[in-house]
DNA sequence: GTTGAAATTAGTACGAA
DNA sequence: TTCGTACTAATTTCAAC
């Protein structure tokens, strides 16, 4: 866990000073190191690059509603899209979201309109704009929830609690979300 | 830009084999790699690593609305919260989404009621479940969405296109967002 | 899991095109 | 700006412990 800490600070430390930092001998943290990647607990090593400085200026997020049992379609569609950075299925009013990045708002206009209204899978959508990104993790790590997890309350007790009800609301999946399977 | 696309997706490649790559000397890419970083346009790298390999298997959003004039104590708060790994301040029904990942559904509970209901400056909360992150790509590029602006029809075309208009709609922001400036 | 030495590779500094 | 090369420093591999 302590590797891992240190390479989504500095993806491109060399194994031996990853070895101090950590405090385990070179050799150990080759293995160990090998061992993340071989195990997919390492994913890949990636830069970050600021899309501002790259002419993409404007960061939208689009929800969209897909047709049931189109959805093999759609995965297929998305992946023909390279300009979307993100896209998770979601629980919830909508069934997926987006995140493109473009050089100006017109831009995502054409994307919606365009591209996505285009496909038969996708049924409706919704497009908000990214004001700011107020904070971007490369990934959490279970050490960095251990004090919120520590003062954790069970469910009983924080029900009681002076939390406001009905102040919020989970959100169910939508009907006919058995329909969610990557092959369907 | 050729640099960018190597190096996103291959954080650790070395300098040498980087120049191999994008075609140039081995001196001039330490020159450039070294424009980029100190240019910004490169802000770190970072280990991409599995959340569910490390014990968070559950990811939710929260979309969260600010009560206004109130934004730099929710600022402050969720600096204070390291198992958040994005915040995006948005337009639209809601003021702000967050991606959380927690180990299980009970954390997130406890996430949304305890910790974040408690906020003052939290009026509301939705959550979501993400079910399946269908693409995560570390960075989007100019160069990945060439096609598709080049492809791209001007507005007015676009707006007489085959698409069956009133399917999707652009959400504009709240009121009062005007105290969006991160020193309120 | 550690240490140490050999082989390889990375990073730096220059002059030239 | 870019390239080629020589030089120095560091990293990785591999061995024995």
């Amino acid at each position: 866990m302590k590797i891992l800490e240190v390479l989504r600070e500095n993806g491109r430390i060399s194994v031996a000073a990853l070895a101090e930092r950590v405090g385990i001998s070179r050799a150990n943290a080759y293995t160990r190191f090998e061992a993340l990647r071989a195990d997919g607990a390492i994913k890949r090593f990636t830069a970050e690059i600021d899309p501002v400085r790259t002419g993409l200026g404007i960061t939208a997020l689009i929800f969209v509603t897909v047709r049931q049992q189109m959805w093999k379609q759609f995965r297929a569609e998305l992946a023909r899209m390279p300009e979307v950075e993100y896209c998770a299925i979601t629980t919830g009013q909508h069934d997926a979201m987006i995140l493109v990045r473009m050089g100006d708002v017109a831009a995502v206009h054409a994307m919606v309109t365009d591209r996505l209204a285009n496909i038969p899978a996708v049924k409706a959508t919704e497009t908000v704009f990214i004001l700011d990104e107020v904070l971007k993790r490369p990934y959490v790590l279970p050490s960095d929830g251990e004090k919120a997890r520590t003062a954790r309350r069970p469910a009983q007790e924080a029900q009681g609690g002076e939390v406001p009800l009905g102040m919020m609301r989970f959100v169910g999946a939508a009907e006919g979300r058995a329909a969610l399977q990557k092959d369907t």
